[in-house]
DNA sequence: TGTACATCAGTGAACGCGCGTTCACTGATGTAC
DNA sequence: TGTACATCAGTGAACGCGCGTTCACTGATGTAC
């Protein structure tokens, strides 16, 4: 059965969102040109009529987790003004989209990504680096208004709030979901919370 | 030439290190059994008289890595009794960990170790939930003693101390380098230690 | 002490599979006249 | 409105490479007698 004929536009979206889902249900090392053709509904040699290379289908992956990154800030920022209230709700956000979306950690920390070519490594620092200074810019809202405790050092807490997620993020990944993932990011979020607030 | 005839158990260890070596400075996509067998001395086929298949090799390498923390955990108990050096002192013992096996986080997050076998996840969840708990109990021990506060929940300090080496790791693996490892981790530990510290 | 044999690690050639990629061809859609 | 042609996405067969794995053979070492 013939595919139909559809704009390289479209197509390339469709190719690098198939190549995501097919990262979240099989992981990194089950992507295959194949597999993704599949994914689209059409043969793998017609993913080469929209991308010269395995790698630039790659290469596309992580713009995708940058919008999803900056999607979570923009809403997040626009639901509440109160930096606290911000800080909570981004990491809600945060934890839910890795949820959603296991291809982020998988790609982020893959070989996969790094091994095949230059300069992508530089691109997810530049993403992450990015996310990280505008939670630091959240930290130093909230200690501008007086929320926020002046002594703490914002670019220290931007790592902290990585830190809140991350591992809780991982550790849910390697247990297959049995690490009670509310429940630990409750808690880390209190101490988290106990450690910036000014009393 | 022919390598020299070496007894099994020995020729296994040279074998997972080499592996461990290979990763460290390829990558794990470039770990093949034909780089283990040159990191070793050997022909490629002799890999196969210590280990039945690449799968077993890969099986050995998150044993070490828990040789690894559990050595940490054991050298910085002795060194100080006092909690909070403790943690202090493991902490910068875990970094210095990372950064000399590139291989660590690049295995751990490698779906070339989830994606081959069963189970090795959940070898790998043990390794670090029996990690965070002994920094847990090293918590409780400060709280016992009074140095650490005592109404920090113990659980969530242990996840913030993954949390406070993982994404720093991480961004210097990130950087090629140019992440200053020293300088953050230093800034982090400031607010760690102001969080559980009891004035 | 010497001989015969068993054991076992090392070797190199070969196999086979997965998979990225190429290429000539097909057929649909849009455009010029 | 109809015809000829250009464009371009889709197809399937085939290629080639990397790599894990097998296997028959080699040769060194240890052991029994």
């Amino acid at each position: 059965m013939r595919a139909e004929k559809t704009d390289t536009h479209i197509r390339q979206e469709q190719i690098v969102r198939a190549a995501l889902d097919q990262i979240n249900h099989y992981g990194i090392k089950k992507l295959s040109i194949a597999s993704v053709a599949q994914g689209v509904g059409v043969v793998p040699s017609a993913i080469y009529r929209h991308f010269k290379s395995k790698d630039d289908v790659l290469d596309a992956v992580p713009d995708m987790i940058e919008g999803k990154l900056q999607a979570n800030i923009r809403l997040t920022c626009e639901e509440t003004p109160n930096p606290i209230e911000r800080l909570k709700r981004l990491m809600v956000r945060h934890v839910q989209t890795i949820r959603e979306n296991q291809a982020i950690p998988r790609i982020i920390f893959s070989e996969d990504l790094y091994g095949g070519r230059q300069g992508r490594k530089t691109k997810v620092y530049r993403i992450v680096m990015r996310y990280l200074d505008q939670v630091a810019e959240i930290v130093r809202q909230g200690q501008k208004e007086g929320q926020i405790r002046p002594d703490v050092d914002p670019e220290a807490v931007s790592l902290f709030f990585l830190g809140m997620v991350q591992p809780t993020g991982f550790l849910w990944f390697l247990s297959d979901g049995k690490f009670d993932l509310k429940k630990h990011t409750g808690k880390v979020w209190q101490l988290f919370a106990k450690m910036i607030r000014k009393e």
